[in-house]
RNA sequence: GGAGGGGUGGCCGAGCGGCUGAUGGCGGCGGUCUUGAAAACCGCUAGGGCGCAAGCCCUCGUGGGUUCGAAUCCCACCCCCUCCGCCA
């Protein structure tokens, strides 16, 4: 799966492409100068190398016009002059293969390119775009309580049991809050079908090369969980989602596709030691919604504003408060131009945290992966791959029992949860099922 | 797990050592005809790399090998299909 990546443009006018990376990271200087003495050297290897490969194919070709004459003194000679070039030949094709691995390495390395639209700084530099505040459902708590207490009071969360049975970050559901996860995932997933996502449920394992193409190897390895054969576990189903169309020329009429995903995701979470250690934030496993479209270029930044509508129109039908901010360009994930991260209130456990995070990865995966489209002049072009979550399922759950925790010790629920709760509106300490 | 069969261009499908980067069909684009459309007929139509260009190079699942020369022969691996076994 070693493709072309956008090795060109870089080449072409290399210094926009550098200051943009110098916004994530002044480090990145640096590499790509390192990239661009790579590919010069390679590119004059390759040359040298197609020369002889030009000369030896006329030479071949003689040996069966000499032939075909009756010539065979003339074959003979033909013969015996490409036998002399095979050593210079196997040389330069050594060298050539070792400067192109060079550059593919260097490359895999680089980061997508920040939009001139995302805001300067890092982490603490986002930029809050909007903000939805929500009144509340029913007689809020004078006092917040985080939801992992909120969640064992009234028996839906058991996360002592889950860490006998699996170790820590894990957490078993059970009675109504096994119940409201999966109502939550299925008002997700029939919320965005309606606004014309098609659904998709995906597998779980992904071979290596899956993850290569969604560049999510070599940088993340750590964060995965691999199987005996050397499967991957999905750490989103935006993995199997956007690889889904992989090695594809689609047609333009087709564009643009959307799909919404429900899946379990799993994260080895190894560089998060000691964050978030209590409650349903960090988990080794969790479910997830996600959206993923894949469009015309010409459109993609369009298409992510309102890939973050529809995330955020998933917290105003369940009445939760949150806001969107825009990633600052020294905060975005690795293969993201830009990022809207929606947050949830948390008002028990500590303010806004994420629960959707949508990204404009431009044609930076479907260069790797080889999505491609043919537009109405027949010319074959990349198309743009955007994903976002719609929402995380678990960080909603949290959300709403912080949310509606009531001043007699209940939760009350959202309408359009209803119908997916089989009429349960409210979960109150009566419903608690086994203490401890 | 055992035994077979197969992976070729947007799709289907030939080719099985050299003028084959690939016959043919479908689809797509352009044209003739038509008031318009359909039908019929004619032409064009794989992807990628290097180069200002002319042009050259690479690719017939992937990687090796044999050969002056490989889609075609050999080896390994990956994937798909059929039958048998096992199994949710």
């Amino acid at each position: 799966m070693a493709r072309l990546l956008d090795i060109r443009r870089v080449r072409q006018d290399p210094e926009p492409i550098r200051s943009a990376l110098v916004r994530r990271d002044a480090a990145y200087a640096d590499r790509l100068d390192a990239l661009l003495r790579a590919d010069a050297e390679h590119r004059s290897a390759l040359a040298a190398l197609e020369r002889l490969r030009a000369e030896r194919n006329t030479l071949s070709q003689s040996v069966s016009l000499a032939r075909r004459e009756g010539d065979e003194a003339r074959a003979q000679a033909a013969i015996a002059r490409v036998k002399d070039m095979s050593q210079e030949m196997a040389r330069l094709e050594s060298l050539q293969a070792e400067q192109a691995e060079r550059v593919r390495a260097l490359l895999l390395e680089l980061p997508n390119v920040p939009h001139p639209s995302v805001p300067s700084g890092g982490e603490g530099d986002a930029v809050e775009v909007r903000r939805h505040d929500a009144p509340p459902i029913g007689v809020p708590a004078k006092v917040p309580l985080p939801h992992w207490e909120i969640g064992q009071r009234l028996g839906l969360l058991d996360f002592e049991r889950a860490a006998k049975v699996s170790g820590s970050r894990f957490v078993v559901y059970r009675g109504l809050g096994a119940r409201l996860e999966r109502a939550l995932a299925n008002f997700m997933l029939d919320h965005h079908a309606a606004r014309g996502y098609t659904e998709i449920l995906p597998p779980y394992l992904v071979r290596e090369e899956t993850l290569w193409g969604t560049r999510h190897l070599p940088k993340f390895r750590e964060d995965m969980f691999v199987t005996t054969d050397n499967r991957y576990l999905i750490s989103t189903s935006e993995i199997p989602v956007t690889a889904y169309h992989g090695d594809e020329i689609l047609s333009h009429e087709a564009l643009p596709i959307r799909y919404v995903a429900y899946s379990a995701c799993f994260r080895s979470e190894a560089g998060a030691a000691g964050r978030d250690t209590r409650g349903l934030i960090r988990q080794h496993q969790f479910d997830k919604v996600e959206l993923v479209t894949l469009c015309r270029p010409e459109t993609s930044y369009d298409v992510l504003e309102a890939m973050t509508r529809d995330a955020q129109s998933v917290l105003e039908a369940l009445q939760l408060s949150h806001r969107v901010v825009a990633l600052a360009a020294g905060d975005l994930g690795f293969s993201s131009a830009k990022t809207y991260d929606v947050e949830v209130l948390l008002p028990g456990s500590g303010g806004y945290r994420e629960i959707s995070s949508v990204s404009n990865v431009e044609a930076f995966q479907a260069r790797s992966l080889g999505i491609r489209f043919r537009d109405e002049e027949g010319r074959v072009q990349h198309v743009h791959t955007l994903n976002g979550s719609g929402v995380a399922v678990g960080r909603a759950l949290a959300a709403l029992l912080e949310q509606g925790w009531q001043e007699d010790g209940s939760v009350r629920l959202p309408e359009v949860l209803w119908p997916y709760m089989g009429g349960v509106r409210e979960i109150a300490p009566a419903d608690r099922a086994v203490r401890s």
